[in-house]
DNA sequence: TCGATTTGACCGGG
DNA sequence: CCCGGTCAAATCGA
């Protein structure tokens, strides 16, 4: 973002972005006007896949350094000055004993072989890179072997994505149960604790009795499981908007099912 | 067919 | 120059 910033983008590119900016903003008006009315819901749908495209090349001018005056071209493709090393602010680390689903949708664009570690870094960035813009990146690596095996997760950059995350908690009117619905976090869980098994069940719940000083996951596969969880049932509905803390929440969950299962 | 992953090449910082 | 982060062509697979 910085680095884009302090880019000197040549003429050319400047009235490029002044002219896509200029359609984007004229899309965003049209797409309030179709959001207001009801009966025109593929219209809105044109309208935010025009955005996106606007967002998309807005994006790659701030981020290229391209030249866009023809210049002697390399016989092989040249990437000197295709990407802009980031500054390592806004750093997440996280330990956990498997690989545990974090709610964002990530595509792995790289792996390395780490210097006088066992195990390679793998790189992952956010899906959603291009059609949003949003410059999040992860990267993992197993640093412990397997009887005990421990992995380590370093996220670079917050999302800035408006990304659909699964891992929404939908409150149910009861008033002693919270149901959370985070399908992909936890029915990839049980993938990988069923293997065995040919099907697994497309969604699944948890749910966290506020009550009894119990745990209890729901599911085709699962019989009830308890354990201590009175430390999140408190905590619930004042984090319910709170992403991140839900995130954290989600994976001492995960840690406890571990210990479980 | 098209999105995701793999993997060797390329690049920049130290 | 080495190491680690990123790119992008090739490949995979749903």
């Amino acid at each position: 973002m910085e680095a884009a910033a302090s880019i000197s983008v040549d003429k050319g590119s400047e009235r490029v972005m002044e002219e896509l900016s200029q359609g984007r903003r004229y899309a965003d008006q049209l797409l309030a006007m179709l959001r207001d009315d009801t009966s025109s819901a593929s219209s809105s749908c044109l309208v935010e896949k025009i955005l996106h495209s606007f967002t998309h090349s807005l994006s790659i001018l701030l981020t290229s350094q391209l030249p866009l005056k023809s210049e002697a071209l390399p016989i092989h493709k040249d990437r000197r000055g295709c990407y802009k090393r980031r500054k390592t602010s806004e750093i997440l680390i996280k330990e956990t004993t498997s690989l545990v689903e974090d709610g964002h949708a990530w595509r792995k664009y790289g792996q390395k072989v780490i210097l006088n570690a066992k195990h390679p870094r793998n790189y992952y960035r956010c899906t959603h890179k291009f059609d949003q813009g949003c410059q999040a990146t992860k990267q993992v690596q197993k640093i412990q072997d397997d009887p005990f095996p421990l992995f380590k997760t370093t996220y670079l950059s917050h999302h800035t994505c408006s990304s659909n995350s699964p891992n929404q908690i939908i409150m149910d009117t009861d008033s002693n149960s919270i149901t959370w619905s985070f399908d992909s976090l936890l029915s990839s869980m049980i993938k990988r604790e069923n293997t065995s098994k040919s099907e697994t069940s497309s969604s699944s719940s948890v749910v966290l009795d506020t009550s009894p000083d119990q745990l209890r996951c729901i599911d085709n596969n699962f019989s009830v499981i308890s354990s201590s969880a009175s430390d999140y049932a408190g905590d619930v509905y004042s984090c319910a908007t709170a992403t991140e803390t839900n995130n954290m929440i989600f994976d001492d969950i995960l840690a406890l099912y571990e210990g479980i299962i």
